[in-house]
DNA sequence: AGGTTATGTGTAACCGGTTACACATACTAT
DNA sequence: ATAGTATGTGTAACCGGTTACACATAACCT
């Protein structure tokens, strides 16, 4: 292997020259430049990132904090945050949380010791005192964790008002509105619009709260459609509860979108595969990760850092389980 | 920061006898081990894995390499490598390839420059020379690089034959099988069981290739159906392209499982949230992904790996898209 | 001219571990 | 009694970088 003592004595000069060039650090002049370059060149060095972790106390790792890669929603965010991260030259490690403090807490204690550069967190869990005093660059999605640090979300009070509006112009009279768990933010934010929009209609509605878990959601939507049969809209807090929402319309044969209309939450590509596709308000799950990657990194870099609050549009995608408007 | 110098003036010893002991290298005696051990405790001594990798050149970051996380196959098979890797202090870094031999490679080199332990690959390309020649322990996914890296599989021939019988079993006259991508060896093992099972039958069949897409095998699948209305089975190699095929079923007004039967393989989570249920063909990826993980930590650790071919079971999981044998 | 400041470079300590080697003592075997 | 092996420990070099500091020269002031 070759190291940075070999490049300096091939280019005559000191390995605190060869260091600065290569770190664009302190002064250089021409020839030094010129003499490193061409030895870096032909002895095909290449820089021990461990070696210099070591006393910078700093690595081109972030690790991606997340309490599920195998909850739909997730892929896609890993997926954004690996592909900016690896264009900025960092590597992602991924840390399933399960959502349980101790197994946060042990990730960020470990990683820190690798001086992981910074942390991308999903967390649900509304208490984070173990974020709050680590000195890492973090950026949270979907929820806020302190003031200080920026906040990747999308706009789901929006999303929320859209949605219910959708039901509302394709003539829904009875909705019922899939409430997401009250510790989740988005959730609240969800319900918020649902409310909003709902309250300056005249439409009658009813709350339910429904984890988003498939087979849960179509139990409970079995037994709300079979107590209420008036209902002629769901709006879901979760594509996955409106896939269960979907499967409990079908199981009691009532027929989607003549009958009753669904309309889910999330984007997940699962929705289109459903029969019939899934209407839904869809987030831009992938540009959520790739901003709040970009945010990390500007901020590991110390890069100014405009806001700390980054809201992205959601959108409606209209598919089979919605009639269109007259 | 609590060096090892540290501990070992407060335990009274040399940097040299608190490293033998914390690594069980060499020889300590019971006395110095206790000193040792009470000084740790005292200074809440954590070694520093950055500073040891630097001169051992190994480290515990395992890589995960996979072409998407995105494709639903893979969530899970990240989420048992990543519990495994955990349970044995090991890390995960995620890498999507995009079967981009240039991007393996590129996180292959990278890597190693980190030291890291060893690599789990699910690759798809065919030629793997870069993997040949790398000294680093590594254990396949689905497909043999050669004969010296263990490869962990399902056992897909018996998989297809066992989906092939259970259509014949429940009366299919006229199979379609919908044929995976021929770079792909699961599809192949695939392609020769349902040929196997097939071929002991008297029945029509039909074959097509027919990549794991969703919207393009619905359009393949839609083809066939018109052109060929006798068709009253469906194989899948993939539960995405058997979705699609559910789907390109709904459209034209087939009766699915009366009229037409379908059997997808790989027992993704969104086979039961289609109506009607689709039967598969599961594949067990956790168990997979730990196994796969398991061999490899034992190869990192120079522990002995019996075999080099682990084959996983498949089981077949029925739902809606099949009827009762009678 | 003389004092500042900017430019350029090298030596050597340092980051925090591991380990080769030297040395000392205790136990075994012959 | 003596060689040979097992046990136990410390010193110091080493892994491969970064960087504080010292020093030298050139350019820019007033």
């Amino acid at each position: 292997m070759t190291t940075i003592r070999d490049v300096a004595k091939k280019a005559g000069v000191s390995v605190a020259t060869v260091s600065r060039f290569l770190n664009g650090s302190g002064y250089v002049s021409a020839d030094a430049a010129k003499a490193v370059t061409e030895a870096v060149e032909e002895l095909e060095y290449e820089l021990n990132p461990v070696a210099r972790s070591l006393n910078t106390k700093r690595s081109s790792l972030i690790g991606l904090i997340l309490p599920d890669i195998t909850n739909p929603f997730f892929p896609e965010l890993a997926r954004a945050v690996e592909d900016v991260a690896l264009s900025y030259g960092y590597t992602v490690i991924l840390c399933n949380s399960d959502e349980d403090p101790k197994k946060e807490k042990n990730y960020i204690e470990t990683l820190k010791k690798k001086y992981i550069a910074g942390f991308i967190v999903t967390s649900n869990q509304l208490d984070a005192p173990h974020y709050a005093d680590t000195k890492l660059p973090i950026v949270a999605l979907d929820r806020a964790i302190n003031e200080k640090i920026p906040v990747v979300s999308s706009n789901n009070k929006e999303g929320a008002v859209l949605g219910t509006n959708a039901l509302l112009e394709r003539g829904c009279r009875n909705i019922l509105f899939l409430r997401g768990p009250e510790a989740l933010n988005p959730a609240n934010d969800r319900y918020d619009g649902f409310m909003e929009a709902i309250g300056k209609s005249a439409v009658d509605y009813r709350i339910v709260t429904c984890p988003f878990h498939y087979a849960d959601s179509q139990k409970i939507v079995e037994r709300e459609l079979k107590a209420n049969p008036v209902i002629d809209g769901i709006f879901a807090s979760s594509d996955v509860s409106a896939a269960g929402a979907l499967k409990a319309a079908a199981i009691l044969g009532r027929n989607v979108p003549d009958d009753l209309q669904i309309i889910g939450f999330d984007g997940i590509a699962m929705g289109e595969m459903l029969s019939p596709g899934l209407s839904t308000i869809a987030q831009d799950v992938y540009k959520m990760g790739a901003i709040a990657t970009r945010i990390l990194i500007k901020r590991i870099e110390n890069k100014p850092v405009e806001e700390t609050f980054y809201e992205i549009p959601v959108k409606l995608v209209l598919r089979g389980t919605t009639r269109s408007v007259e």
